[in-house]
DNA sequence: ATATTCCCCTGGAAGC
DNA sequence: TGCTTCCAGGGGAATA
């Protein structure tokens, strides 16, 4: 479900509502992808006060204040509900945090592609091996077409695919892939090693653009998705090709096509991304 | 080492 | 109305 700009609105959310809170109690409801039984959960977080919370690729860290914390991560369905305790399970609620104010945090997950890892204080969240192997953050000053022709050069993998490899760029999932190379004119097949350096330059500042105005539209809804006050995101409104097969081009009126690479879909116009 | 394929799980939409 | 099939913002393990 979520990519870099619905986790980055999510991670806002709760930063605003959960900083300064301390937890009273955990408990693990259903398993996740990872999980950790109720009572080690609930060892590991009780007293402890939430510090701060910020995200890496599409992971959710909180830091407590003790330098240990949690990396959470959506995957397709996750969400958090925050209200008023009143000892009643959500449907799909996995986790739930009893905190200091009275109120209850709930990680709900109907798919439980969702996960959650512990990280003791002995470790840095750098170093937890659920973020060592992640690339780089597509929003940080450094991420420039030069990076990105390093990135593609000697890969012999569809462009999009490379996009969507964790290992090499983060935060870009199917929704953003397919519309930074709509953007950028670059056909989603093109072979990587095979893109000039002014596409490198075209596809980072692409990317940079797309991401920045999701996460200034609250993200994309498309179904599940929602940020933690329950609102949808707006940027599925401004969506060009992702979910639009059969659909006319905004830019040329050519019928937008899907095709299915490396198991998920790919949506592009066969007359501006001939690139 | 690096690149596709399959699987994890649930629910909603579309087709018959 | 009801049953079946396909599809879904992710990632990791098992294969080629």
């Amino acid at each position: 479900m979520p990519e870099l700009p619905e986790v980055q609105t999510i991670c806002q959310s709760l930063s605003r509502q959960l900083t300064g809170l301390r937890i009273e109690s955990a408990q693990q409801i259903s398993k996740l992808r990872k999980s950790v039984a109720t009572a080690d959960l609930d060892l590991f977080c009780r007293g402890k006060t939430i510090a701060q919370i910020c995200r890496r690729a599409k992971y959710i860290l909180i830091h407590f204040s003790d330098q240990s914390g949690l990396i959470l991560h959506l995957g397709m369905t996750g969400c958090f509900i925050i209200n008023p305790e009143d000892g009643i399970a959500l449907k799909h609620e996995r986790v739930c945090w009893h905190l200091s104010d009275g109120s209850r945090w709930r990680f709900c997950d109907a798919r439980r592609f969702g996960s959650l890892q512990l990280c003791p204080s002995s470790l840095s969240f750098e170093k937890h091996p659920a973020l060592i192997g992640l690339g780089i953050e597509p929003l940080q000053e450094n991420f420039t077409g030069q990076y990105l022709k390093e990135l593609c050069q000697l890969r012999k993998v569809p462009i999009k695919t490379l996009l969507m490899d964790q290992s090499h760029v983060v935060g870009v999932g199917n929704i953003y892939a397919n519309e930074a190379l709509f953007r950028s004119r670059i056909s989603p097949r093109k072979l990587a090693t095979r893109l000039s350096k002014v596409q490198c330059e075209h596809l980072a500042n692409a990317i940079q653009d797309v991401l920045t105005a999701a996460i200034a539209a609250g993200g994309s809804t498309i179904r599940d998705y929602h940020d933690v006050d329950g609102s949808e995101g707006h940027f599925s409104l401004q969506l060009q090709v992702y979910g639009r097969s059969g659909l006319l081009c905004p830019n040329c009126n050519t019928v937008i096509r899907r095709l299915v690479q490396a198991g998920r879909s790919s949506f592009y116009c066969p007359h501006c991304q001939r690139g």
